[in-house]
DNA sequence: TTTTTGAATGGACACGTGTCCATTTTTGTT
DNA sequence: AACAAAAATGGACACGTGTCCATTCAAAAA
């Protein structure tokens, strides 16, 4: 492997000379700095990252922890995440969690290992690796966590305007007459930001939430559609379903097709996250999209501002607004239409 | 940061034996071995790979290169090589090439300066970086292409059987009745295989192409969008449109839908990947999935058995097969079932 | 006990870079 | 032409690991 020093010697100066041509080209004059860039080229040199990564004590690197890279929204955000990173000479380590304390805690100690610079992490539920983030975070690496976030832990973060999204959605679907609204989301222990204000706003339109509504999914497909199925059992079922995710929509909308609901006819059916299908099947669904681009590329631009600017430290909390996007999904309940 | 002399320090051997409880545990004695390993414990060390990749001369990392991560085919592909690499010990450092030779070419070096000890490329169209991607090889890089490769090469691959997939899809609508059969997808100097075994299969079939159904798309959802738009308008439009990639089908799926046109009354739509959506929609569409999981965990094997058996001159070639699921999204065209 | 053998442990060095400090060369001033 | 100041270049070392070779120790054979 050709190192600095070939370059070097190739060129006819030092070392040092030659690290200089890549690193701060300004200090050199116009003709050494030719001849060594002359020489990088010909023999096809690209620093060793690694070895930089050694002497500067961390890489030039940022982990990303997602839940489940499969779901458009991580995707989405994975990309937006490492043109950013790319752009400003960072590679970018992926891994999801899927909402896993256990499958987390292992990619935590891989990315420890790298060494990363910075991590962006949608953490799982629970505050089971809370202390070794606390220790990565001692050790130099710098943490935001994103869509989610642990209230204790004192990281950056970046997070939807959860409790707004939730707000317009129910108080859309109460404006057309349901009240009897179920969500598919996770209501375990009240992590979720979008759970809580559910349960919150429905208290607050003087709604309650019967006992029976109150089951979490896990979050997957699959998941959402046995929900929904229960749902649909109910002896009281919903008029209007909130799916507080484009994944669990996909499953919930499965269901609904099988058991052939009418959508809006029958129920009502909201989602979280713009996915491209919502728009292509019968109906058209209405959703709460997430400015997920925005929102990937602060994330990127903070982690690289902190530590380029070795501000660890220095804590960012950040809040993006989501928009509802009506289509043909949502309409008054049978029972009111008829009043 | 802790290294491996604080851990030797505080369990009272040689820097050596420390090294050997993480890297060869069987060469200690039980008593050593459990000295060592509840001093990593207390200080939480954590091996730097990156010292370790200086050493070595390769990091114990894989690069993924994809066509576009947001698209569920090389999501779930990511997914999956990312789990497997990680039980490996090693981890996955993602780049995408929006099939762009030149942000190809960007990613590449970043993967070079990683020292990436894998690369696993789904490479844009054309042989512009073939050479920069034969240095890699030679100098210690193992690469395999997956999902298309440069006939060129001699680099390892993992394929889907393409033509096996266009016959099977083509000899479908062909056996409906259909003679009018429209492909989406990359024609450019026949570097597609699906292309090519769409060409080549439809003359099989003695049906010939229209000039006017050779003009690609780009691979994304908007171009397929406004292509089958363009097909929809020709004087004899086709009576099926067959879609080489689910992301093309969400565009042209949009397109029919707007236009009104009825699936499958009035042309018939078949595509490859078995997207969550495309049961969703109404028709649910037929379509023809791939094994993307199994590509993704063999691709990971053979990567990390060449990197691990140092057989970086190897070349594996691999075909995966590719399976009809029919649903409701084809039948004989009008003018057929009128005879 | 002594010798032999193999198991267990230790020492030393190189990988390629970033960084600090030293030295040389050039430029500007008198 | 002599000097000071600034610009340009060079030297030396450390980062933490993997690997090779050397040494010590314990057990088996004589």
């Amino acid at each position: 492997m050709t190192s600095i020093l070939d370059v070097a010697k190739k060129a006819g100066v030092s070392p040092t000379t030659a690290k200089r041509a890549v690193n701060q080209p300004h200090l050199l004059t116009k003709a050494t700095l030719e001849r060594v860039q002359s020489a990088i080229e010909f023999l096809n040199y690209e620093p060793d990252r690694t070895a930089g990564a050694l002497r500067r004590g961390h890489s030039q690197t940022i982990g990303l922890m997602v839940g489940n890279i499969i779901e458009p929204f991580f995707a989405q955000l994975t990309r937006t995440i490492a043109k950013a990173v790319h752009a400003k000479g960072y590679a970018l380590i992926v891994a999801d969690n899927e909402y896993d304390t256990n499958i987390e805690l292992e990619n935590l100690r891989m990315f420890h290992g790298q060494r990363v610079s910075g991590l962006i992490i949608r953490s799982a539920f629970g505050t089971g690796n809370l202390e070794y983030l606390r220790r990565l975070h001692q050790q130099g690496t710098y943490i935001l966590e994103i869509d989610h976030f642990l209230p204790e832990s004192g990281f950056s973060h970046i997070m939807l305007d959860n409790h707004g999204g939730v707000e317009t959605g129910l108080r859309y679907l109460h404006n057309l007459g349901h009240r009897k609204i179920a969500a598919l989301t996770v209501f375990e222990a009240h992590q979720d930001e979008r759970a809580r204000a559910y349960s919150q706003i429905m208290t607050d339109l003087g709604l309650k939430i019967p006992k029976a509504y109150q089951r979490s999914t896990d979050l997957t497909e699959e998941g959402a559609y046995r929900r929904t199925l229960e749902l649909l059992r109910l002896p009281e079922p919903p008029t209007a379903i909130f799916s507080m995710t484009g994944n669990e929509a996909a499953g919930a909308f499965r269901a609904l097709k099988e058991q052939q609901i009418r959508i809006p006819q029958d129920i009502s059916f909201l989602t979280f996250d713009d996915y491209s299908w919502t728009s292509l099947v019968e109906p058209p669904l209405d959703v709460i999209t997430q400015p997920i681009q925005a929102m990937g590329l602060r994330a990127a631009e903070l982690v690289i501002g902190a530590i380029e600017r070795r501000q660890l430290n220095q804590t960012h909390l950040e809040r993006f607004a989501c928009r509802l996007i009506t289509r043909s999904s949502c309409a008054a309940p049978r029972s009111h239409s008829l009043h």
